[in-house]
DNA sequence: GATGAATGAGTGTTCATTCAT
DNA sequence: GATGAATGAACACTCATTCAT
């Protein structure tokens, strides 16, 4: 991924290329610093990755983390802090205004399910995070502000819903909230040791496919109210099917 | 830690007092270091706990926790087995053939729910395995056994559920034990990030009741059949408010 | 300290307003890093200095420090330079030819005795030179010369004293000097230990003013015939008092 | 120094003795590191003297200079308690009853003066500690007991002194012992820098020994009544002379 | 079975110094 | 002259593990 070793014909080009990306320029030093760190953290946790061995990984040496990051901490929350600015950046650039409320619900729950999906070692951060107390996460002022939207927007959304007669009227967004986040991350946070146990179908692409269909269906479920349920339940019920 | 820094004279009489107190005990000297090492490894992790720490905090030296269980990892292994152990029996003792399907699975996710509640250095340890690929778990044949018990037992009840026409009939018990299963361990895991991004109202006794009911009430419209749902709803429903 | 760990704006402005402040002004500069240099070797040794720490309480920059001073052992050698250099030029300013030989002692004394609790950290400057067996100060040509003048003054002395039937005849200038010295030096360089281990009454107010008195006697007594001692010793004992 | 290395004829009983020292005789390590770190200390000062260094010229490993004394402020802590309490305990054996007050000041003063002579270590390691404001000696509780017993000493003797009708009534032993002491360190620890400004005449054994008599001198003619002083004044002189 | 002593390989961190602009 | 970026060698300290008794 952008790298540059031995990829096109002149290597005197590469060279330069190399030469300029690597000198004088900060911020590619620590992006490239925090990327490697984030996967070394999230594989191996906070006192499991190794100084060095980020390093070894990075284009720049062991010295250049202390001179951006201060210690080992500071890097790691850093990297914490990056994993939720970027998720949450993308969780916010959701349109769920031009949509009915139920599409809209819809599209959240399985936009949540997927980005779980796509981010996994965001999913790891935030479980070593929990194993830590979440007593870093809670250093990180600029954090605590990004989280906030995502609550109201979802309240915008059981107003509206409930407002057309569609959702029932005693919706908590926070409690939705957390169940949606309950399935989505568990799915990406539990997949090795639940593979083991029970094995793995429910990790192969079909079983994704039903599991995040029954996301979707019991979140749907309980926010709309049950006539507006019934009406659904046919298409709803048919994608459940294990076919 | 085992270290000494700085000396002191040798109480002889505490010693002689306290090796007739622990004369020749294997097993409590053993279980005393795995009560220790699950909470080291729970709080700390696999790398972050310090044999040190767990040897401090034992009745015994360091030495015996080499003796008994060779290494670190050992040490590790054994505690996680221990742990499932644990919280498999407890799972067996559930007691659902006499009850009716539905009864039975209010029961069962109720149950799973408050379990993992009260078993938060097992969910800590299970969070540990993920991180870690599950590659320990994966070395422990005397698990994988346990756990087919659980997804049997299910499927018993989803089979009784859907002969007496409640439940409908693609249920997929290991989806179901997944479902139920994400709801109740996020509850725990995940309790310190979202209670420092979100607030902690729904880890207050109030909250966590209202989560409980509505985990139960989202699986069992789940199971069952449109019309028995319709039937229930008020029941169900009346269980959502926020009083 | 030089290094980074977080980034923020730059405050342009305040860039160039202070670049017009110091528009280049080397001799100052110079000062001021050398004065900042003093305080810091004083304070934690020359090894116990930090450059990043000298250059932060600077008004320039680390880069100036090398610029202008070669490296750390050189910019401490400057500092040792400087300090023995302003506390020569001082003793020298002394002028005793004009008094009775006794007066002029006492002055002299006197006057070493609170020049050296006016420069503590040229005192512990003195102390570290000692500690690293002087081999820095062997190194400057410039200081060694400065000396020899103190002493000659004190042989004029002397001789005076020697000539007017007051002082004995086998005074030696440099025994006499160092024991002066002896008194001043380690009534700075000790206090910390001496306070420490038997209390700091001798460093209060009036403990010093006993202890310089006493001092001063001492001297006396010493460069001075029986005889002439004995006329003054009501009036030299009576300074010895505990009032 | 107690060392082994092949100096008996028979090199097979070296062998075994050299086992038997270095194998569990954690007396003799411990004694041996602190030699060792003593001396390294003394050198380079707190943060100029490098662990990897002391554990070098240990007989041990830098492992057990950290097994023992924890940390390098916790060695450097200890090194300065045992000095202190090395040198007090030979200050404490000093008989001073059984003789007459003027020669038991005279053997005080003497002995003081030769025991900083040779321990230049200590001296030094004094010298590091007031750099250090004394900070490190304040937490040593077992040394603030031990300096009272030197004052009293010399409070005993005074008062037999004044008895006598040899000593003047306003002696005070804090002060008298502050005199002493400043002779005799500062003969000790200026030697580097006074030699190099100076030169090392004092220094040679016929300047040491002037420098010892005139301290004598100048501190029985402080603590003497005048008539007293008369009586000794050509006995004191005579040592004065320079041959 | 049990204990304190001992260890080597690593682990995070800091230092004075130099480079590119 | 002046600045932020970059560096390698060293530094204090820790870890899981084993040895001798």
């Amino acid at each position: 991924m952008g790298e540059i070793h031995g990829k096109g014909p002149i290597a005197l080009e590469g060279i330069i290329a190399e030469t300029q990306l690597r000198k004088r320029n900060p911020e590619k030093v620590q992006a490239n610093i925090l990327k490697v760190a984030l996967a070394e953290f999230a594989a191996k946790g906070l006192s499991g990755a190794r100084i060095d061995e980020i390093a070894e990984k990075t284009k720049t040496s062991k010295r250049m983390i202390y001179y951006y990051f201060g210690d080992k901490l500071g890097l790691y929350q850093t990297v914490l802090e990056e994993a939720y600015r970027e998720v949450r950046e993308a969780e916010n650039a959701l349109e769920l205004d031009h949509l009915q409320p139920v599409d809209a619900m819809v599209k959240l729950v399985a936009f949540t399910f997927d980005h779980h999906v796509s981010h996994p070692d965001f999913i790891r951060l935030v479980m070593i995070e929990n194993i830590h107390q979440a007593e870093n996460l809670a250093q990180l002022e600029s954090i605590q502000k990004l989280n906030n939207a995502a609550i109201e927007e979802l309240e915008k959304l059981c107003r509206r819903g409930t407002k057309l007669g569609q959702f029932r009227e005693d919706l908590d967004p926070l409690m939705l909230h957390w169940q949606i986040s309950a399935f989505s991350f568990f799915n990406v946070s539990n997949q090795p040791t639940f593979s083991n146990l029970f094995g793995d179908a429910l990790y192969q692409p079909n079983g994704q496919k039903q599991l995040r269909q029954n996301c979707i269906n019991m979140i749907l479920r309980f926010v709309l109210l049950p006539e507006n349920s019934n009406e659904q339940k046919n298409e709803l019920g048919a994608e459940n099917d294990k076919s």
